[in-house]
DNA sequence: TTGTAGGCGTTATCAA
DNA sequence: TTGATAACGCCTACAA
């Protein structure tokens, strides 16, 4: 391992010298920060960062902890929300650390925990959001910077991105009643989830602005995932008045819908109407193309990270909370021809 | 922050004896252990991560770049993956540090080395191995831990999981020959990865055992993903003479190629069969549900952090290499019913 | 403009 | 069985 005193011997020069010329400091001569800068170079010179670290006070890291369920688990929206964070980071020279634990979890608040008092993260990015979220009283209590996707009804000094899933779902709704779908099933995730809440407000006034009353045999609980929509939908296949279109909280539940549709030997699209949310990249690969409320999660993540960073470091970025309409992308699933 | 000090100070102790106490060592007495422990759990500390790797000189964290070829990018087989690490590593209480660079470019050859160099990681996973790559010499030459899924032409002392990716595709490309295709087309990736080479050349002697000439025109160059896959169907349908099959190099390039067949009005597993390698969850929710090799992404992944670690930590596990067989999972995307 | 020295919080060596 | 002390590599008052 190199080390500041080695390029320092090496130059003949202090270690302070170094370490300033290298730190962009204006009391080091002009000719010798050349010289530092290249020599360190050349000898393949970076600061250790837990020396750094200790002096500095600060890990240069953010942390984001994966709602997983189950251990295995699959995700488009976590590669792309994941890639996102990762590039804001690196562009602010620091690094993602990532961890997974079950939601609401006794691991999960040891994980957080763990993380927030050996300082190994300035600062975390939060999603799946609770209605009543311990992990957002216990960081403003403990004074750590964090970002969220979605808010609690907790924290009032929200900072972070909103999707406005609300009025997506409203306007996916009515945009299925345009269409002149009556029986509309839903099939959500866990009632605690604020975006659960949200989705499903959105979809209930939509239904009763149109005067149709929410049946409760045709809203249906998922988890989340394409096995949890593939199980949902089956039960909703068997009702003895089928719905003719199903909107689901998100994407890979509307994928493990249109698989059990099509199980059933009905058609996607024509049959039976199925949404999603999100907007991952494979939505648009599906057959038929899923129907999605977009809300680009790539660049929310992004938008996210840069949000961190102004409280991190102070960045010139400075919006502190954003809220978003996510984009209504019609596509066949929803009716259109026959595959 | 609470440290030790502020531990030790409470009890009247020295820090030497909390430290001690803390870590497990047995020259201290049973009944001040038992009281440390509980006064430092009561109190809520944690060593802090920085001054901990400063003085035993590791990191405690592993670390994993992503082969992210353009900012945004998705991909199934990564978030089982990433999940797959970052649970093997919770399990030995390492973390899991993620950052993404373009394969071969300037950014990951800089991001290794800062890494290894700042000591931010005891170790690394690498996939996507190209045939000669530079990263297996340089941490070999740096000495520092790392495990590969696939194997390069240069290591000799190889340490990792390696698929059999060439009896995959082989095996695969008999079956399509069984079932009477002739014109099989094959939709690659960039040249030099290790993956592109073994599937390929599985291919390539699967025809050649039957007898059939490998066509030049049937060979297309895809990039790993859905676009990519999409694009090149695009051009085999276009051939005076189409293929009957096509075999993709991984699940997101069929996912494309199954939508470019859709949109020209075919019908997928009927007038072409479409084939993928992964078996990431999405590929069995697909229509129609996708043919492919599967490689169990989640437990691979444990595997390899598992040898990592045996490496890092001594730990029991004492596998050091595995090659394992895909299984070929046949689904209706290479035939069946029409949907 | 450059150098000296002290300390960040922890663990390890050695002495008591 | 416990405690004093010296590092780990870096940054930064302060002195020169």
């Amino acid at each position: 391992m190199i080390r500041i005193r080695d390029v320092a011997k090496q130059l003949n020069l202090s270690i302070t010298t170094v370490s300033r010329a290298l730190d962009g400091y204006n009391d080091v001569a002009e000719q010798t920060r050349q010289l530092v800068i290249r020599t360190a170079q050349e000898m393949g010179y970076t600061p250790n960062r837990a020396a750094r670290q200790l002096r500095r006070r600060h890990a240069e890291a953010i942390g984001y902890i994966l709602p997983a369920a189950r251990p295995l688990f699959s995700d488009a929206f976590l590669s792309e929300f994941i890639s996102g964070l990762g590039d804001e980071a690196a562009l602010h020279n620091y690094d993602l650390l990532i961890s997974s634990a079950k939601p609401n979890s006794p691991e999960e608040q040891a994980s957080y925990q763990r993380w927030i008092q050996s300082g190994k993260v300035d600062g975390l990015v939060l999603n799946r959001i609770r209605l009543h979220d311990w992990r957002i009283q216990y960081l403003t209590a403990q004074k750590v910077p964090f970002v969220c996707l979605e808010r609690s009804l907790d924290n009032f000094e929200f900072l972070g991105v909103e999707i406005d899933s609300y009025n997506g779902f409203l306007e996916l709704t009515n945009y299925l009643i345009g269409l002149g779908h009556r029986r509309i099933a839903y099939i959500g995730g866990e009632p605690g989830l604020k975006i659960e809440h949200d989705r499903f407000s959105g979809y209930r006034d939509g239904l009763a602005a149109a005067g149709i009353p929410v049946c409760l045999e045709l809203v249906e609980l998922g988890d989340l995932t394409s096995e949890g929509g593939y199980r949902a939908t089956e039960s909703l296949l068997q009702l003895a008045e089928r719905p003719t279109a199903i909107m689901c909280i998100n994407d890979p539940t509307a994928i493990g819908a249109i698989h059990a549709v099509h199980d059933h030997g009905l058609y996607v699209g024509n049959d039976i109407a199925i949404s999603g949310f999100d907007g991952v990249a494979d939505a648009a690969h599906m057959l038929p193309p899923l129907t999605t409320v977009e809300q680009t999660v790539y660049s929310t993540a992004c938008l996210l990270a840069k949000i961190l960073f102004a409280q991190l470091v102070g960045s010139e970025f400075s919006e502190k909370q954003v809220k978003t309409r996510p984009r209504l992308i019609i596509r066949s699933s929803t009716g259109g021809r026959r595959i």
